[in-house]
DNA sequence: AGCCGCATGTGATGGATGTCACAAGCCCCG
DNA sequence: CGGGGCTTGTGACATCCATCACATGCGGCT
């Protein structure tokens, strides 16, 4: 079966063979079963926008495939990557919970397929099982976790190069490949996107990357970048 | 019955007179009764440290009484001041939940009372009752929000005058002043702390009261600061 | 009163980086 | 193959701010 998007679509979360490694998809068959009643199977192509910052909250959305952009932004234009989300994570979980307006937008970056769940439903789903209350706990401390690594970054180190290091050694050490001695990482974000990830502009991104280049600690391979001393790169994340 | 530190000590959550307008105080009176089973009454002088962040989570901390400074800091001696947090608020929490240390380093700015519940009878306790669990979710959303918050002022503002006049300003919201024509607050913190608030250096914040004293934007008299000029403020804030 | 320690005020200076402006490269598509 | 649109590369320049180095002010303690 293919959804609107060129997508196969996962029909049901107690078949869904991504299950056992994904945080909120792994309740008992029990809640699995109410999940399923209250959830719509939903898909988006590239580029939509599931929510905005500010709107109220309508639900949550389950990510289950695809990746999808949450950012801050400001009324003058600028816009703070604050993450990409990957299949596994709840987007608007915090908002959906408080009440309060989503603090972030969410865009996809890829057609994805997502489970949204009504905040009513959602909440009387919560307030009928701590095992699933309690997966939200976590997730939402997962959630926090991050925002205080974000605090970090952005408020620790006074240079650009800094922040970029810290950026390509977190990204080196998600997909595996950190242990090698030349890790390799597929660059999925234009310098603009990454600029806009650590709070800096698009040309010092350039800059940097050259500046690396020139100093044998990355190479890059078409859109693959191989980083070739990444005792260099930690140097440089921990201060200058 | 005055407390190491010269302070009267609630005695017990059940009888204590501000549980109405806390966030996590106000269980009904069986989960309460638990709660009062596994917590620990604690007072701390001045200055204590709570935890440091990177420690693993021995527990949670609820604010009871005084305030205390929610910090982020490097190796190199950088210290970035990410909330002071007022009674009500559970420190640690996240952590506790998550099982991952600790993210932020807490210290008390004045004599502190502190109840502090072991991790593993806080998890026990969240497990048997879904409304404590669903608290601690809707805390955990106020502190994600918070931190969203954070990012938004640190990543998307480029000024230190921008940083300052939105903290000023929310302070301002924060003990009901800001509806009156000339809003006074406390400054209880120096200006090496502000600077810490809004990642910048303490020269800075001296030069940009200056400034806006002689523009007229603001006065002090002592210890609180009389904002004259909430407008030009808000115009700061808003960029530029 | 006088002194010490901390907080605040202020000038000089250099460095990092935002911004503008434009060149060059790359890819898709007709 | 050629052109338009996006991305990347690069120079010149102004600006903001961290940093250093003192001066001043203020409160508490003896």
């Amino acid at each position: 079966m293919l959804s609107p998007y060129g997508m196969e679509i996962v029909e049901s979360c107690l078949t869904c063979k991504l299950r056992a490694d994904r945080i909120f998809c792994d309740l008992p068959a029990t809640a699995l079963q109410t999940f399923e009643g209250i959830k719509y199977a939903t898909a988006y192509p590239q580029g939509a926008v599931l929510f905005v910052e500010g709107q109220m909250p309508r639900g949550i959305f389950v990510l289950c495939k695809g990746s999808v952009k949450l950012s801050i932004n400001s009324p003058n234009g600028r816009t703070m990557i604050v993450k990409i989300a990957e299949p596994g994570e709840v987007l608007g979980l915090s908002a959906t919970v408080s009440g309060k307006p989503y603090e972030v937008t969410a865009e996809t970056l890829d057609p994805c397929q997502v489970n949204f769940v009504k905040r009513d439903d959602f909440l009387h789903f919560l307030k009928d099982d701590v095992q699933a209350c309690f997966k939200v706990a976590e997730q939402l401390s997962e959630k926090y976790h991050n925002a205080c690594q974000e605090v970090r970054s952005l408020g620790l180190s006074h240079s650009a190069a800094e922040k970029l290091a810290n950026l390509l050694l977190e990204w080196s050490s998600k997909n595996g490949e950190s242990s090698k001695a030349e890790p390799r990482l597929k660059l999925r974000l234009t310098h603009e996107e990454i600029a806009q990830m650590i709070g800096t502009s698009r040309e010092t991104v350039t800059r940097l990357f050259a500046d690396m280049k020139k100093h044998q600690i990355v190479q890059s391979k078409g859109s693959t970048l191989i980083i070739r001393n990444a005792n260099a790169l930690r140097e440089i994340a921990n201060h200058n």
